[in-house]
RNA sequence: GGGCCUGUGGUCUAGCGGCUAUGACACCUCCCUUACACGGAGUUGAUCGAGGGUUCGAGUCCCUCCAGGCCCA
């Protein structure tokens, strides 16, 4: 045999590792590779990569996720577009305040606030740059050199400018509303930032008496909330209370500068069933308690503050921590003889999603991004939106049904990016930074350049430098933004948005979000709340959702399971022949996992052949090896084999006179390709990646290679040709899975990188495409020809000859006539 | 309590009203046949979660139930 071009015995992860260093170790190859050329004639597809939060571990699922957004982009490269895939890192937030919290054990007011950002700085930089390595060797083909952090001056600033605008538009305004709110960590949260945990309260039933003297038994969780309470509500149909509907009733614990007696009223949204199908509604015990209030126009009352303890009108709990005083409000209760009984329950309380503090709904003034006006107009633009899977669209539109308040986007954090206003000494004014500019109001003045607006008109007054002398002393803004604030823009920023405006106009809607389903409720629908109110178009034109990573049992990976699994791990699993082991807590105990070698390319190709997109999948280090490492394996061998053929010189030119079965392995290649390039236009990873896997590993090398054996090696130039150019341009068409894999094939057998391409192989001749006469006739032929084969193998193997010997008393059949002779050669029949 | 999704051989998976239900891995049998034993060939194995219905015809559409997941109250 001669020598062949592929001189590694078989594919390993050392091999593998070694073109993936050299792929990244010269910047200049790797930026002129991948990078962002925006002054292009070709069509531009920028790709709103969600930025990971950098916390210590990159999470399996997501760098599985991460990397099949890397398939898009380099199959969309295939197909000929001007890729931008940006590499942007999430580095705001409450989540790296609390790592820094816990490293130092101190909390963050205990601070001065320029040395607490200063840690937080340090921490998240040191994980980010763990992350980074990550990235590369998965083989993300990111645009490196234009990396964004959300926390750097040029991303917040073009938050901040948004703001501003928004703010000018009154689309974004500040009120005193009741907020969710944490007392522990001291901040206002959003909707979509509450969770539910289980816990045993009591639930208590209180005695109160109307002004005729009647006496009424109400259920609540909340006694020590009596002295906010507004109103006494029952249901509209419920006859037991009808003929109290309008009198006063006593608060039966006494409360502080307000008046004791509430009135009872009727409201629809009261569940006669529940205890005695008497309501009494607080300022705030829960949402549906803000409801009522805004519904009846009553005037709340602060009785929690920004501490978490009792306000003044709390009466005798004054001062207590909400727990201490529901305890007191018991023991007063049962002093004066109002306590009926007192059950302990099972009960769903609002915690925070990041704390898991109990939160409580506290008036405050806060900015809010206005959203249920533009609903509608926000359903018009998501109809223009193509949905990875289709179904999600409808996940997206049920969220949004559950939206009834307005986006509280202020927070009482650090390190996020700073709300950028300042207030003059009446209140009645404010000043905003030039649009471009970032701004830290708690520590700077305004910058040149600032307007001067009316506080509630938002009415322009003039410039800053001005009016500087009759603003009095300035107090900066010392909240900050929700991180959603900054994350929502991240379409915006990746496509040019206030810094490249001949670039946003070609790439504007962004071409595609790629995302994870969790976040549907968050990322996604704010970024398109924000495409809706600043530019009224659709964010995107697709949106592909993808499923979670779930443990080989299907349960969500979490620390608190132990059920996780590294990223790296896996990705270096088989690396210097070190094997990969992995604990793992099941349902039924801890379970060894055991893999050999998996490495990037096998991981990538699990999970575009796995799942469907917006399925979740199982990761198992075991099943990815067992049913994945071969495929590269049997790929590279079909490679390797060819490669000892010559390449002829021109693969680009069909040669005169093909045999009938190249002809044919041609029309079944042109038929593959067809789908797989109308697959990667669809953005669907599963199609592509299957028929290129069915046909490389089947029919391909078992049927076709088998059959012209012998002809290649009589040096059968047809042969060889027929090979090589399907050879080619099958790890071309497969290079979006496998980039090291392909690439390392490509440059060493054909001497181009697969990874360039930047067209999609043309099929090599048009009567075999699909559709043709002579393509579709051949194909109609493949089924019978590999049941020939199957049969023959069959009958050799049955009769105990192995398969190269000669056997007789087959006779090829007459709808084979064409093959009678390559069939007779192959199998040596007689 | 409500909404959405999922449920196909031991495991994962295809299927989108129409031949005998894909394919992969595992299992079993045979084979070191000049690319590959980290391989090849050939078998075995599914009343498509359960039960009703629509239809000439149902994994496929409808209803009910069961199980799991996600989200919300």
């Amino acid at each position: 045999m001669p020598a062949p071009k592929l001189p590694e015995k078989r594919w390993s992860i050392d091999l593998e590792k070694s073109i993936q260093e050299a792929h990244y170790a010269d910047e200049e190859a790797y930026n002129k590779r991948y990078g962002f050329q925006p002054n292009t004639t070709k069509e531009v597809f920028v790709i709103d990569t969600p930025p990971p939060y950098p916390s210590g571990t990159w999470h399996i699922g997501a760098v599985a996720q991460y990397s099949m957004i890397d398939v898009i982009a380099r199959s969309q490269r295939l197909l000929g577009k001007e890729v931008f895939f940006p590499w942007g890192v999430d580095r705001n937030g409450i989540n790296i305040e609390f790592t820094v919290e816990k490293n130092t054990k101190r909390k963050m007011k205990t601070y001065d606030r320029e040395e607490f950002l200063t840690l937080c700085k340090e921490t998240i930089e040191h994980f980010t740059q763990a992350m980074r390595v990550t990235a590369k060797r998965v083989g993300l083909s990111c645009d490196f050199e234009k990396e964004y952090l959300t926390d750097a001056p040029d991303y917040r600033s073009v938050t901040q400018s948004i703001f501003v605008e928004l703010f000018k538009r009154g689309d974004i305004v500040e009120d005193l509303r009741p907020n969710i709110y944490d007392p522990i960590e001291g901040t206002t949260i959003a909707d979509a930032e509450v969770e539910r945990m289980s816990r045993r309260t009591k639930l208590v039933d209180v005695r109160w008496t109307c002004a005729d003297g009647t006496e009424l038994v109400i259920s609540t969780t909340r006694p020590e909330l009596i002295c906010a309470c507004g109103v006494v509500v029952v249901h509209p149909d419920d006859s037991r209370y009808e003929h109290l509907v309008g009198q006063t009733i006593e608060l039966p614990l006494p409360a502080d500068g307000r008046t004791q007696q509430v009135e009872v009223r009727t409201h629809p949204s009261v569940k006669s069933e529940f205890g005695t199908g008497v309501l009494m509604v607080c300022s705030f015990g829960d949402q549906n308690d803000v409801a009522v209030f805004r519904e009846l126009g009553l005037t709340p009352f602060a009785a929690i503050g920004l501490d978490g303890c009792m306000t003044d009108v709390a009466g005798p709990l004054k001062g207590l921590s909400v727990r201490d005083a529901r305890a007191k409000a018991i023991e007063l209760l049962e002093e004066n003889g109002r306590l009926v009984q007192a059950i302990e329950r099972e009960q769903d309380v609002p915690v925070s999603e990041r704390g898991k503090n109990p939160v409580e709904i506290i008036l405050l003034k806060e900015w809010y991004v206005k959203q249920t006006h533009i609903q509608d107009r926000m359903r018009e633009h998501i109809e223009n939106i193509t949905f990875h899977p289709p179904r999600n669209r409808q996940f997206l539109l049920d969220w949004m049904d559950n939206i009834t308040i307005d986006w509280p986007i202020s927070r009482r954090r650090w390190y996020h990016t700073e709300i950028p206003i300042w207030y003059n000494d009446d209140q009645t004014r404010v000043v905003v930074p030039p649009a471009g500019s970032y701004v830290q109001p708690w520590k700077q003045s305004p910058p040149d350049g600032s307007r001067v607006l009316n506080r509630t008109t938002r009415e322009d007054l003039g410039d800053y430098e001005e009016l500087k002398h009759t603003l009095g002393t300035l107090t900066g803004e010392e909240k900050v933004f929700d991180t959603w604030m900054d994350s929502s823009n991240s379409n915006l920023f990746v496509s040019g948005y206030l810094n490249d405006e001949e670039t946003f106009a070609k790439a504007f809607p962004t071409a595609l979000r790629p995302q994870g389903k969790e976040i549907v409720r968050t990322w996604l629908y704010y970024t398109l709340l924000k495409s809706t109110l600043l530019l009224d178009q659709p964010g995107f034109s697709h949106v592909w959702i993808d499923g979670l990573g779930m443990d080989p049992w299907g349960r969500k990976m979490s620390k608190s399971l132990g059920n996780g699994i590294d990223a790296d791990s896996v990705l270096e699993c088989g690396a210097g022949g070190r094997t990969g082991s992995w604990s793992v807590k099941g349902p039924d105990g801890s379970v060894k996992l055991r893999a050999n070698k998996i490495g990037s390319e096998c991981f990538r190709l699990w999970k575009a052949c796995e799942a469907q997109v917006g399925d979740d999948f199982h990761i198992n280090p075991e099943e990815i090896e067992k049913k994945y490492f071969g495929v590269l394996t049997k790929l590279f061998n079909v490679a390797r084999f060819a490669s000892q053929f010559e390449v002829p010189e021109d693969l680009n030119i069909v040669p005169e006179g093909l045999a009938v079965e190249d002809e044919w392995i041609l029309s079944e290649f042109s038929n593959m390709m067809h789908e797989v390039k109308t697959a990667w236009t669809n953005v669907d990873i599963y199609t592509a990646t299957q028929s290129l896997k069915t046909f490389g590993t089947g029919v391909l090398p078992s049927h076709y290679l088998e059959m012209v054996k012998s002809r290649l090696y009589d040096d059968d130039e047809h042969a060889a040709w027929t090979l090589h150019r399907i050879v080619r341009d099958l790890m071309t068409a497969l290079s979006p899975v496998c980039p090291f894999f392909t690439h390392h094939i490509t440059t060493t057998v054909y001497g181009s990188s697969a990874v360039d391409a930047d067209a999609f192989p043309a099929t090599p001749l048009e009567s075999l495409n699909h559709g043709e006469e002579r393509g579709d006739a051949l194909r109609n032929q493949s089924h019978e020809l590999q049941e020939f084969n199957s049969q023959t193998w069959a009958l050799k193997k049955e009769r105990g000859i192995s398969l190269n010997q000669p056997v007789d008393g087959i006779v090829v059949p007459t709808s084979l006539v064409e093959f009678t002779s390559i069939l007779t050669r192959m199998h040596q029949l007689q």
